[in-house]
This record gives structure tokens, C-alpha cells and sequence, in this order.
DNA sequence: CGTTTCACG
DNA sequence: GACGTACGTGAAACGA
């Protein structure tokens, strides 16, 4: 049945919206962050339901009949943040413009409108939603009437509010009226939560059956609750919900309108509500009609398309003269190596850019060559600086195209990543948006998306100049932002200058050399593997006593868990019954179905992601992957990978090893893999400098068994495989910010003997426990902590309400020092490495990075002095106080280099 | 497109 | 008193 009525408890809306929004402003101050949330809020709920009537509901300031029977009602709720009450207007005028029904009745709370109005729907016969985050209106659910809970989607029937609260909706009023409310100040018994109400509930039958039997409750909360009894019928009053309000309002008055684009237009550009204006202009204007650009800014805009060669040669001597200009390449791919150039656009001073179209299939343009030449005099001057966002794909263009520049560059890209990379994604469209408040054209806009899509090279030159030569146009004005930023902070610079771009330069040659895949040998083990699934299938259908897909975590939770009636272990976010590894595990002591899911999952992933894949993703030119590093995606300096990503090949699995085994070495070449040893760990030694821990490494201990020694307290020689591998989750854990719970969940122990080892660790390491909180400290204050070298690692959320939110933020503010300084340390590895081994003609290529480790491909002749030469630079990498130590091996293959 | 699971450091 | 609980990534499959 598809609902004919949905209410809207607006005040619960505004309320998330503003605590789980961060505090948006608009440039004149006017806040807006709750309105955005709100609007959205609005927006979804209208998409993912049936109906077209709703009502969005708000309490009114001013007294209500509650007040009037009990004067201290609310006494206890803070007044309105004034950052909140000042986006309730705008927000009154939004909802009406946005077709819904707005309803705010003086003297009358928002609980009791929707009661009346849930009464009133089910009267007439209709069913009705009401979308809310207050647990107070579950006493409304009835088998007409449903709440959906805004925190997680959830929705309630009366089935759903006796599994939350223990007691069906009839009984809802009782049960608060015991609880009370500490916040609207409802009294109820003290002591008595949902626990102990639902139980009183359920012997008593209601809450008169409770005042009669009060004298039965034994112990000190039966006390309690008879010298509490008087103040009951007054609780049960106040979180009693009105269903019979008048009000002048008829159902059909609640049917949506439809929206008045002019109004919204007019609110969300005075909002500067940039999103939500191009969504109504999207949706507005014809379907061949796009706007020549939406950047509106105060500096006037210029956009010229040069075509001919007088236009050119005007634009590069104004680059020259200017000395600094931006650059940017249109292409046909995404792929740089196979992208071949469309067009280029320079700019050389805010809102003015030009784009010279070279590759497109019609329309006139000068020739490529000509346009190179004249190209390459800027690119090739040394004095000249050029800007570009990203510049690891924009070279590669430049160099398919036999250009090599020598210029100065500058990666806009790169340069916001340092400042700060955590504030948003690194892209120029978010850019633009985060520092210029300027929404610019989609690629989609210019060459339309999905099936119909076409390539840059078939768009029409006049938009596509529109287009190129916004995106030099914004990659000059962010220069100039970020610029004057980087140089107030000289280390942030130095990272930027001498590490950041020097890594560009390298992963871009590793992107394009690539590493040797032999295919044959995975070929081989995807067929190993389909049978082995195939056998794991039919023994799972066997037992199930019919065929499902096992490689469905629906179908499993059915059947593991409603037909089987096997234990809920755990749930997943959303609530469902999880069905992971960690779950499988413990289920399938007493059955056995969950180890063969478990060898099949492990089985497929292998397969799918790996043994089948990654041929697919082999260069048929030169038998080789090209994975794409990505240098401003994480949040702690580390680098990302991607199609494919070849940071996670297995090794931990002995199935999983094989698949390295196809990273191989050409003829006369040796696969050379080189990792740091405990990188992370020697960092928090350095770090927090506490004695003992600098002493094992200095002395060169097995760190695992040093710690197992100190915290198990026996001899260096005595600790026992258990006690050493209890001490690695627990260095482990101190990286990670780990708490009691993690590790006693991580090692199977209970929780106090967890806290014990924690504790005596820190007896053991008090420098360790000094450092842990100060670096809590500094992000609590600065709102971000530092690497080593002074790479900032901002923590948005360190300062959070919510505690687990907040929690969460302090576990990466204590595990971004040592995440972060060891990514630092691996980049200056691998400048110094590149540059020891010369240019790329040399007799080793370094192929791939992942975290800790570096891999290479050396040329047998010299193999000896390059793997001398390899751990050399990159155990001298960075001085600390404990030794950096790398481990480095050699072999035909990946996997034999380990 | 969101959810769940799992590969890596 | 409830909730969530070790940090950082990317990719595949399912199912709406």
C-alpha cells in the first residue's frame, strides 16, 4: 500500500540538520548550513515516496496548554542557537516556494498538529508516514499509521515499536510517563529507564496496573518509585499527544503544488545556495540550451576562441610578458597515454582565458603544428612559471605531443591538497566552489552523459571554449589564493615544492611504464578457481536443500539466520544481520555451511578482482598494468591506486600469494621489492621519544617480543608465541587509537583483562601514554595535528557533539602523526631513489609504491649495487631517533621478492 | 546508486 | 543509559 499522507516534524529536521551540518555561511554571514540539510532533508523524502501530500509541521513560539499545567515544562531545554533561529525564516519562505504545505499553529506544538492530523487521515481511511527523529511519537503508530526515523531510515510499525521499546504503542504513554524526559523536564521515576519501564509494563499491564502493584517492587527502586507516584498522572499528561486540536486545516489543502521556480531562484541565489540554483536551472532550461558559463563573479569575463594566428601570437606574448599564466589540455580520454590533445586553454589574469581548439572534428582551427611551436616558446622558458591542476595527466598530454616542458610548474591541485587536505576533494569544480564561490560548467553539461555521451573532440567551438577556458580561468584564480597561502607556512611549502611535485614527477613515470603482467599464470588460476567455486556451490546447495546465490549477503541472512535460526552476531550499519567473515567464523562451529561461504567469498573476490581482472587490465602494447596513483586523495599524505589498484594484491592467503606470481620481471630483468620494518611503530617511538621503546629499536629487539617481554613481565628469551602475538595487536591497536573494546574484541579476550595489558603498557611506556594525550590536546585546540615534517592533517570533526563522532576523530588525530610522517618519509624515499638511479633509461624503474614498501625492476648486470643502493637511500631517507630499517629481496617475481 | 563485504598497508 | 568501538584506502556483487 502506498502511503496517501506524509507528516513532517520540521522542528526535528531543523535540529539534525543543524548539528550534523557544518556551520555553512553564506559570504555576508547569513548561516545556512541547517537550511541546506533541511532542503535535502525535503527533497529525498519527496523522491523515495508515493504520495503527493504532505505536511511540514513546526512548533510555534509561545505558551501551550503544558505550560499551563506544569510551569517548569521545557525549564530545562537551551534556548535556540541565534545561528539557527536566523535560518527559520528563510526557511518558512522556502517550503511554501517548494510546493509543500507549511503548518505552524500558535500555542500549539508540532506532536500535537501531527497527532491530530495522523488521527484524521486514518479517519478518512488513509494511511500515513510521519518522518521524525522524536521517539515521543511512537505513542501514535498504529497498523495505519508508520514512523519513519530520520537518523537511519528505519521505519516503525507496531511490530517495530515493541521491539524498540519493549512495549506496543498503546503502552508508549505509560512508558514515558515512567521514564520522563530530562530534557522537556517530564518527571517520571527517577532511575527508571526503558529497561525497567518496559518491564514494570509487561507485569503490571499498564501504568494504573503499576501504581497498583507499586508496593510489590522490592529493593531501593521500588522505593523510589512510591515516593514518585504522585507526579505520575501529571507526566502521563505532558507526554500525552493531542489528537483532537482544532484546526482550520482540511486534508486536501496538504496536496503538493507545484514549485514556484521564480521564488526559489531569487531565495537560494540571495542564499547563495550555488547547488540547488543549478539544479532549478538544469531542470529549466531547453535541453540543447547550456548556459555559456555560470561563473559570476565581479571580475568581468573574457572568453576569447582563437583560431588565428594573430589571436595566438597576441595571447603567448601576453603569457610571456605576464610571466605566470595557467594551462590547461582538452582531450579525448581520461587515460592520458591514450588521450590524444583536442584543445588548450591559457589564462594569464582573473576572468580572462582563451582556448585554442586543435583536434576537434569540425569548425576552423589554426594547425597543431603551429600551435605547438608557438606552444612550446612559453613551455620551454626557463623564467616562465605555468600553472596547471593536475599536472601528471596534463604532461603526459604535452608529451604524447613530443613536448617536454622546462618552464616552472605549479599544480593547483597539489597545492590545496597541502593546505589542507582532509576540507574537500581536490578537484577544480569543488575547488572553485570551496574558494572562489564559483560553480562552474560540468563535463557533462558540454558533452552529456551516460550512452549519449559524446567525445570533447565532437563538441562545437564555442562551447567548448566556454568550457576549457573557465577551467584556466579558476586554475589561475586558485593559484593565486593558494600561492599567497603556502607562503605563510614554510614548511607546508617544502613539502608542496620538494616533495609533492618531485613525486608527481615519478608516479607519472611509473603510471607509464608500468609492470610486467604474465597472463598466462592467472589465466591458469581462474580456471582452478571456477572449479573449486563450482564444487564449493553444489556442496553449499547440497546442504541448503536447494540453490541460491551464495554470493548474496540477503539471500544468506534468510537463510543463516531465518530459516536456520542461527545467532545474530552482529549487525551491519543499516541494521541488517551481518553475515562477514568475522561472524561466519563463529557460526560455523555448530554448523557447517559458514566455512564453506567463507572459502567461497574468499574464492570469488580472488577471482573477480584479480585473477580475471587484471589481464583485462593488461596494455595489449606492451603486456603491461598502468594502475593510476593518486597523490591528493587521502587524508594523511598517503597515496591511493586505482584501475586497477595494485596496493592490494593478497599475500596474506597462500591462494592469494600466487596471484603475485604473475607480477614478473622481463628476461634479464629482477623484480626488487624493498619495505620499511615497522615504519609506523618506529615513528611513535620517535615521536613520543620514550626511552624504552627507542632503546629496542636502537638495540635492533624484535619489537613484538620487547613489548610481549615488559607487559607480560617475563624474560626477553621466555615470551611464549601467544604473548608475543598478544603484544603485536597491541602495538598494533596503540597505532590505530585503539580502545579497550577493539582489543579485547581483536585478540578474544574480555574486556577488563584488555584494559589490564593497556595499563600496564603505559606503566611500561610512559612516553608513549605523554604523547597520546598531547596529540589529543593539540587537536582538540588547533583542530588539526602534524607530521614529523609538518604536513597539517586536519580533523573536522575532532570538536563534534556527537560523542562516537567525536571519538572516532580523536582515533585518527592519534593515528595521522604515524599514518601521515611514514607517507612523508616513503616520498623522500622515493625522490632520493629516483634521482640515484638516473633517468628512465637507467638499468632500474621503480614500478610501484604501496605504503611501506617500493618495488623495482633491475637489470641482473647491475643488480648487486642497485639493491645496495636502493636500501641505502632509503634507510637515510629522514633521520629519527630510532634506526630506519628496510628489508629488501629479490626475484623472478613479485612474490620471490619477498 | 547505496550497501555489504573484503583485498591491502 | 545508549551507542559504538582500531586508522587509511578501492573494487566487486547484489538488488532496489
Amino acid at each position: 500500500m502506498s502511503e496517501s499522507l506524509v507528516l513532517v516534524d520540521g522542528s526535528s529536521y531543523l535540529y539534525r540538520a543543524f548539528h550534523a551540518l557544518p556551520p555553512l555561511k553564506t559570504s555576508q554571514g547569513q548561516p545556512v548550513g541547517a537550511i541546506h540539510g533541511v532542503i535535502s532533508m525535503l527533497r529525498k523524502l519527496a523522491d523515495t515516496t508515493t504520495t503527493s501530500r504532505f505536511a511540514i509541521i513546526f512548533d510555534a513560539p509561545g505558551k501551550t496548554f503544558r505550560d499551563e499545567i506544569f510551569p517548569a515544562y521545557k525549564a530545562n531545554r537551551e534556548a535556540m542557537p541565534e545561528d539557527l533561529k536566523a535560518q527559520i525564516k528563510p526557511l518558512y519562505e522556502i517550503i511554501p516556494a517548494l510546493g509543500f504545505a507549511l503548518i505552524v499553529v500558535p500555542g500549539v506544538e508540532a506532536d500535537d498538529v501531527i497527532g491530530t492530523l495522523a488521527r484524521q487521515a486514518e479517519k478518512a481511511g488513509q494511511s500515513v508516514v510521519i518522518s521524525t527523529g522524536d521517539k515521543d511519537l511512537a505513542q501514535l503508530v498504529t497498523n495505519q499509521v508508520t514512523i519513519v526515523n530520520t537518523m537511519n531510515d528505519s521505519v516503525m510499525d507496531p511490530d517495530g515499536v515493541k521491539d524498540k521499546f519493549g512495549v506496543p504503542p498503546a503502552l508508549i504513554i505509560d512508558f514515558l510517563a515512567l521514564t520522563g524526559d530530562s530534557i522537556d523536564n517530564v518527571p517520571g521515576i527517577p532511575k527508571c529507564g526503558p529497561k525497567t519501564a518496559a518491564k514494570w509494563l509487561q507485569a503490571y499491564g499498564n501504568l494504573d496496573g503499576v501504581v497498583e502493584h507499586a508496593h510489590e517492587v522490592g529493593g531501593k527502586i521500588g522505593e523510589i518509585l512510591r515516593t514518585h507516584l504522585g507526579l505520575l498522572n501529571l507526566s502521563r499528561d505532558l507526554v500525552t499527544i493531542k489528537t483532537d486540536c482544532e484546526l482550520d486545516i482540511t486534508l486536501a489543502d496538504l496536496d503538493r503544488k507545484p514549485p514556484d521556480i521564480d521564488a526559489l531562484k531569487k531565495i537560494y541565489t540571495q542564499l547563495e545556495l550555488n547547488n540547488f540554483l543549478k539544479q532549478l536551472n538544469q531542470n529549466d532550461i531547453a535541453i540543447n540550451e547550456i548556459p555559456r558559463s555560470a561563473v559570476s563573479d565581479a571580475v568581468e569575463k573574457k572568453y576569447s576562441l582563437i583560431t588565428n594566428l594573430d589571436e595566438l601570437n597576441e595571447w603567448i606574448e601576453a603569457c610571456s610578458s605576464k610571466g605566470v599564466f595557467s594551462l590547461d589540455t582538452e582531450t579525448t580520454s581520461l587515460v592520458s597515454r591514450h588521450a590524444s590533445l583536442v584543445g588548450i586553454s591559457l589564462s594569464v589574469s582573473s576572468g580572462c582565458a582563451c582556448y585554442i581548439p586543435v583536434g576537434h572534428d569540425s569548425g576552423m582551427q589554426l594547425p597543431i603544428i603551429t600551435v605547438l611551436e608557438r606552444l612550446s616558446e612559453l613551455l620551454n622558458d626557463p623564467s616562465l612559471t605555468c600553472i596547471a591542476h593536475n599536472w601528471k595527466y596534463d604532461l603526459t598530454i604535452l608529451e604524447n605531443v613530443g613536448m617536454v616542458p622546462q618552464c616552472k610548474l605549479a599544480d593547483t591541485m597539489l597545492m590545496s591538497y597541502v593546505l589542507d587536505a582532509a576540507g574537500s576533494r581536490h578537484d577544480l569544480d569543488t575547488l572553485a566552489r570551496k574558494h572562489l564561490g564559483l560553480s562552474s560548467i560540468s563535463f557533462d553539461d558540454v558533452c552529456g552523459k551516460g550512452a549519449n555521451q559524446v567525445s570533447f573532440n565532437e563538441v562545437e567551438l564555442n562551447l567548448a571554449c566556454d568550457y576549457a577556458a573557465e577551467d584556466a580561468d579558476l586554475t589561475l584564480r586558485l593559484y593565486k589564493k593558494f600561492s599567497a597561502q603556502l607562503e605563510q607556512n614554510a614548511s607546508l611549502n617544502t613539502i608542496y615544492s620538494e616533495l609533492e611535485v618531485p613525486v608527481m614527477h615519478i608516479l607519472r613515470k611509473m603510471e607509464n611504464y608500468g609492470a610486467l603482467l604474465d597472463q598466462w599464470i592467472l589465466q591458469k588460476q581462474s580456471v582452478d578457481l571456477g572449479q573449486r567455486l563450482e564444487e564449493l556451490k553444489a556442496l553449499a546447495h547440497n546442504i541448503v536443500g536447494r540453490p541460491f546465490n551464495l554470493a548474496s549477503p540477503k539471500q544468506l541472512q534468510e537463510i543463516l539466520f531465518e530459516e536456520q535460526g542461527l545467532p545474530i552476531i552482529k549487525k551491519t550499519p543499516k541494521g541488517a544481520p551481518s553475515t562477514n567473515e568475522e561472524v561466519l567464523q563463529e557460526l560455523a562451529r555448530d554448523y557447517p555451511l559458514p566455512d564453506l561461504l567463507i572459502e567461497h567469498r574468499s574464492l570469488t573476490k580472488l577471482k573477480g578482482t584479480y585473477t580475471d581482472k587484471l589481464p583485462k587490465d593488461c596494455d595489449p602494447f606492451d603486456g603491461r598494468v598502468h594502475t593510476s596513483f593518486h597523490q591528493a586523495v587521502t587524508s594523511t599524505g598517503r597515496l591511493s591506486s586505482s584501475d586497477p589498484n595494485l596496493q592490494n594484491i593478497p599475500i596474506r592467503t597462500e591462494e592469494g600469494r600466487r596471484i603475485r606470481k604473475a607480477f614478473v620481471a622481463p628476461p634479464n630483468w629482477t623484480i626488487v621489492a624493498a619495505d620499511y620494518s615497522q615504519i609506523e611503530l618506529r615513528i611513535m617511538a620517535h615521536l613520543s621519544g620514550d626511552n624504552g621503546l627507542v632503546e629496542a629499536f636502537s638495540r635492533g629487539d624484535d619489537i613484538h617480543q620487547s613489548t610481549a617481554s615488559e607487559v607480560f613481565e617475563v624474560d626477553l628469551m621466555c615470551v611464549s608465541t601467544e604473548q608475543r602475538r598478544r603484544a603485536k595487536a597491541i602495538n598494533f591497536g596503540l597505532i590505530y587509537g585503539m580502545s579497550a573494546f577493539g582489543l579485547a574484541r581483536q585478540l578474544g579476550i574480555d574486556r577488563a583483562e584488555a584494559a589490564r595489558y593497556i595499563d600496564t603498557y603505559f606503566e611500561r611506556y610512559p612516553g608513549v601514554r605523554i604523547y597520546m594525550d598531547s596529540i589529543r590536546a593539540m587537536a582538540h585546540d588547533l583542530g588539526y595535528v602534524e607530521t614529523v615534517f609538518g604536513r597539517r592533517l586536519t580533523l573536522p570533526d575532532i570538536n563534534s557533539k556527537q560523542v562516537s563522532v567525536r571519538q572516532a576523530a580523536e582515533r585518527a588525530a592519534i593515528n595521522a602523526p604515524m599514518q601521515g610522517t611514514a607517507a612523508d618519509i616513503i616520498k623522500k624515499a622515493m625522490v632520493k631513489v629516483d634521482s640515484a638511479i638516473g633517468p628512465p633509461t637507467a638499468n632500474a624503474i621503480m614500478l610501484l609504491q604501496v605504503h611501506d614498501e617500493l618495488v623495482f625492476e633491475v637489470q641482473n648486470s647491475c643488480l648487486e649495487n642497485i639493491r645496495g643502493l636502493i636500501k641505502r637511500e632509503m634507510e637515510s631517507a629522514c633521520k629519527l631517533k630510532v634506526p630506519l630499517v628496510v628489508e629488501i629481496g629479490c626475484g623472478a617475481n613479485w612474490f620471490d621478492a619477498h
